[in-house]
DNA sequence: GGTATAATAGAACAAAAGTTCCCTTAACCT
DNA sequence: AGGTTAAGGGAACTTTTGTTCTATTATACC
């Protein structure tokens, strides 16, 4: 029998908060037989009765004939993240710094960020990496002390963007704002009180792009 | 016959890059078969063999006597996230606004953004919500046009802080800096362009606090 | 080359999990 | 009250899915 978007009953919607919650914590749905129990049904018909009325409301999915595939509508799969290896702090002062990690600092990190891919477009995941900003000369390109930066480490060169740039000669990786001057680098950084400066570009490498800023308050 | 962690063989590769890519993309564990069909696996006391060596290797873990209970160890779980519903765009030079959603406003959202749990703390979920910032007006709290501003509508006042603000007898809402000043809010634009203005607590409500921004590059 | 050991394939088996059927109970309407 | 319809309960059944067993093939070692 057929039935239209209707209002869902208490039990259908203790059913619903159930099986939400157990694929937060569980990472997978949950079988029908977990759900009686989880949401206190009386009987397994009822379920699945219960299942085909929250479909027809518009609040599950699942692929029939086939165990654990319930889904709740909207939830977030683990396919609309990616996990950004965290690489240290970079001083956007200078003095100190991270070089780019190599693919397998990548891989060994041991903080893992959970960053939602729609933030970072279609980069792939093995050019991301991340680092913690320290210092105040970007304030003025809206980076603050603390701030998560993403990072790309395989860019296309743009004039004018933010990157991480290493200075060999000094030993020291910071952050700046990078304009090609010939065969020179301009290196501004965006605070009134500090000036641009010239850099060699034989002695510098850029070694990735700001992709993305976060800040939490 | 107990293993040690060791190297892991090609075939034992392809079957995990096969389960990270099905959970990925079908949200919940592949099946012994799926793993069989999808790595070209040659039978199935083979799957249920590599997947011994995985776990031995540290690679995955799994439930056992249960379906579907393989898991690629570290891959990020749908409760390491929320949503968070997009509830338009907020001036922060004032003219126009959008007031706190409600219940409902928030639960039939268009549009959701994924948001790592981690940045926002142990917020709940139905108390954030997202605006998109326009306007120059807070550059110098480094907010940027476009920027995306996670908004608490549930939050303890602290002076000084960064909030969605409510002029009822303007009916206008805008982001500011705010302080409590007797019976009388000071809101501060944080552009040195643009000067501070007081208005009466009673025609102003708070409307959210700003627990996290967000840019894209 | 022969023997021991591990890797493999295939099938059968057992447990888990989805589906269906039938009967009972409650609610509703005239 | 009687009849109709929807909701509920329990169990049997079928399919899916994990587990195990054995025979076979490959590999390594002496």
């Amino acid at each position: 029998m057929a039935r239209q978007n209707q209002r869902i009953t208490e039990s259908q919607q203790s059913m619903l908060s159930f099986i939400q919650d157990y694929i937060l914590t569980n990472g997978r749905p949950p079988t029908f037989r977990d759900i009686q129990h989880g949401a206190n049904i009386s009987s397994l018909s009822m379920v699945s009765h219960h299942l085909d009325a929250l479909r027809d409301a518009g609040e599950i999915e699942f692929s029939e004939g086939s165990s654990r595939g319930v889904w709740v509508k909207g939830l977030p799969k683990p396919g609309d993240f990616m996990r950004v290896p965290m690489c240290g702090v970079i001083t956007c002062d200078g003095e100190h710094g991270v070089p780019t990690p190599d693919a397998d600092a990548l891989r060994n990190a041991e903080d893992w960020i959970p960053v939602a891919r729609s933030l970072v477009g279609n980069a792939k995941m093995e050019d991301l990496y991340a680092l913690r900003a320290s210092g105040d000369s970007m304030i003025d390109a809206m980076i603050n002390d603390g701030d998560l930066i993403i990072m790309h480490r395989n860019f296309d060169y743009k004039d004018g963007g933010l990157y991480a740039v290493m200075l060999s000669d000094r030993n020291e990786t910071t952050l700046k704002r990078v304009f090609k001057d010939g065969k020179k680098f301009k290196l501004k950084p965006e605070n009134p009180r500090l000036k641009p400066f010239w850099v060699d570009a034989q002695t510098t490498q850029l070694q990735g792009r700001v992709v993305c800023v976060v800040r939490a308050m």
